[in-house]
DNA sequence: TGATTTTTTAACGGATTTCTCACGAACGAA
DNA sequence: TTCGTTCGTGAGAAATCCGTTAAAAAATCA
């Protein structure tokens, strides 16, 4: 795998690079902000691990600035700040993943090769469609049998996930989890409620639901017969 | 994957076994340190996880404790408490892992298959085959000879335990832990009756039965001669 | 800030699923 | 065969799950 690292400190980055090296990766390497992002945005690499913390160009605004470029690379963001409001900070510019320093060097190994083998947000399909059910992401705009249907927020993040994984079923877990963000169990309907909801928009008026509960499992979108 | 859970909490405990057993793990629960431990020392699981907080016996004694004994288990430590020293002191008893609660269940789900040395949830096999019953957990799609097949969320996660286990005999204490989340016995005759009801539909119809029971001991799933 | 929109909670009914119970059948040992 | 045990099945009871509505809470925007 190949692999950028942004990195000012000396002894962090060989420490870093050797482990990645040994494990079998190729890494490149940028002590400083600017440097590192004309490298990340070259496309060679599989994986960026960068620095919260750099003297001249901030880690975030790296990652900012990539991902403003629409650069799907995943990224990983190390960070002396372990609080979750950092963590959260981390996340929200676009990082995909955060470790706190000190780390176990496995732990680092774990996550960049799981951030490696997952297709990066950039593979994702902006158009998705199933059956007479079309929807654009990047404009928002959603269509049954080209008739055109508003959706809030949470209801098109839902349908959303939905659709990107129609034809298998999406349990409540997974939804609380990816439409949500919620790690924990909310003790309430809310995702009954919402699914009610989308329900009355995208199938009520239209023969054919598209939008299946399965009963003890969750929820499944899918084409009809 | 095995995986052994000790976690006081009954939400949090609930949570994390759903989502792991949807991502189609086998998940045992502990409730408290000591039931944990003996379960751990069982070496019937690949992978613990374990609250770093527990009333009688905490998480670290638990790790300590295993350490001593030269089980090679891979433990994940799960804490509200973030800081770095928690974390070293976490990883110093014998913890392979740390994750600060709240975490992103997907980011527990990548650390625990990391731990257990398997290629994540793409190669989980969710496709099953037993003769010509075949069984498809993304979609749940049941079919005996072609003919589809529907079954109740507990009638199938009946039958996707036996398929996975086909050619071995399943006993009921297996059944009760892994299909019911039951860790005592009931004292009735619910995994009978789920299995008649299971084998109404996949074998009533059909000439060569694949369900038998083996008296005194439990069931088996398999291949006709 | 206050008004409006959006999301979440709560309550309840109906439907489905699961469990319990009772009893009869099958099995194996003497 | 007979007896004790284990297993199978039908039917009803109990528990659970899901959908809807309305109202409260939270977020957004002017």
């Amino acid at each position: 795998m190949r692999i950028l690292l942004i990195e000012d400190d000396p002894e962090a980055s060989r420490y870093i690079s050797r482990g990645l090296r040994e494990a079998g990766h190729v890494v490149a390497l940028a002590d400083n902000g600017p440097d590192g992002l004309s490298m990340a945005s070259d496309e060679e690499h599989d994986v960026l691990i960068v620095d919260r913390m750099l003297p001249s160009m901030d880690g975030l605004s790296i990652i900012e600035t990539l991902r403003s470029q629409n650069s799907p690379l995943p990224i990983l963001i190390l960070s002396a700040l372990g609080d979750l409001e950092d963590r959260v900070l981390g996340l929200r510019a676009g990082g995909d993943d955060y470790l706190p320093k000190p780390f176990a060097f496995e732990e680092l190994l774990a996550r960049v090769e799981a951030l490696g083998r997952r297709p990066g947000p950039g593979s994702l399909t902006t158009e998705l469609v199933v059956a007479d059910l079309e929807m654009d992401v990047l404009t928002r705009k959603v269509q049954r049998a080209n008739q055109s249907i508003t959706l809030q927020p949470r209801e098109f993040r839902l349908l959303e996930y939905l659709m990107r994984h129609s034809g298998q079923v999406v349990t409540r877990t997974m939804l609380l989890e990816n439409v949500w963000d919620y790690h924990f169990d909310p003790q309430t309907n809310v995702i009954d409620v919402h699914v009610s909801r989308l329900r009355a928009k995208i199938d009520r008026d239209f023969d054919k639901p598209l939008l299946h509960t399965v009963r003890g499992a969750g929820y499944m979108l899918r084409e009809p017969e």
